[in-house]
DNA sequence: GGATATGATTGCAATATGCAAGCAAATAGC
DNA sequence: GCTATTTGCTTGCATATTGCAATCATATCC
């Protein structure tokens, strides 16, 4: 198929014993990769759709997601929620808002908040774009038991919180700890 | 916290029948979303780190990571491996090179194909980011026992797999398809 | 040899992103 | 009350990123 010529394979061990690594990153079998390659695939299928038929960019779509569920949220609070930063979705509200997907209020209490709600079209659209999600969901999880599901769950919970204590902490927390309960086997 | 005004909740279930869709999508048990919320944060973590101590792009990162594993890889054959379209990564390449962490040369029998391979530098840069992403997957795993990684190894590998159908049929498909083996609970 | 196909790169326009600066409302200090 | 100061949000602008057409080089087919 191509002109594979391997000869460059990989230095030796001992060449690089200043770094202490003994074994370098096997990509495939990365989680942070394997989750990152299935999510990818799947926001290209949805931005797919999305994207031409209502002409929202990604951020923008997040931004409606996050909303549709807690409607009335605050700019600061998506972006928590999304880890968008803030003007990324100040950018995507006007978006939303200029599509007439969503309007912005004033707060009640504090004038300063930007109360966001989706408009009834916002919620029209949302609900077509729903739909698309929940079928994808459908099929990636078709070929999974309910008991396995409910294990992957439990997982994904903790994946996610391990997680946020890694971004806590940032590169050079992770690098300065000692090594944790477990070996690493990646 | 702030003044949520929550004046504007999604409106009563009947009034949108013409979609079919008769829930809305919960973004935070949505599957993709949670892989997409871990992965993103490693992604993050691991930017902030050789992003600024390699000048590394994320693009050029992954391209990196994937000759690392495949060394003498051509230009196309990184695009499958990675998801990342062809001139992103030629791009990446050039800024690989440029920054002497890789050159390339052509095929040996196929003098279109360019082979990619680390330089000797290049081996060292990989070798420490490797090191730092052997650390987060053990922080990842380490509330999480050897049944249970063996477990999730399986229902990742499903997951691509569906992940990479969803991605070949596209949006239409997944709409046009009957639903599949199971209702969908999201 | 000429036509066509394939792998890779480059130039340019469109887009997105990061950041400083700005505006508006609320709060604190005097 | 009246100026700081803080907080939430937005905007403008300079800088990347990205998508796509056009291009170049090599290989293959007739």
């Amino acid at each position: 198929m191509q002109a594979n010529s391997n000869q460059g394979s990989r230095p030796a061990k001992a060449g690089t014993a200043e770094t202490g690594a003994d074994e370098w990153l096997q990509l495939e079998t990365w989680l942070p990769y394997r989750l990152f390659r299935i999510s990818s695939r799947v926001a290209d299928v949805l931005g797919a759709f999305y994207g031409p038929k209502y002409g929202l960019s990604r951020a923008a779509w997040r931004t409606m997601a996050i909303v549709a569920n807690r409607p009335g949220i605050s700019v600061k609070e998506i972006c928590q929620a999304g880890g968008l930063d803030q003007f990324a979705v100040s950018r995507a509200i006007r978006q939303l808002v200029e599509l007439g997907f969503a309007q912005r209020q004033t707060g009640k209490s504090d004038r300063r908040y930007a109360a966001i709600e989706l408009s009834e079209t916002g919620w029209s659209a949302y609900g077509e774009i729903s739909q698309l999600s929940r079928r994808i969901h459908a099929e990636l999880t078709g070929s999974i038991t309910d008991e396995e599901l409910a294990v992957l769950d439990v997982l994904l919970a903790k994946l996610d919180n391990a997680s946020a204590g890694v971004l806590a902490r940032g590169w050079h927390g992770v690098m300065d700890s000692k090594v944790g309960g477990r070996s690493d086997r990646s």
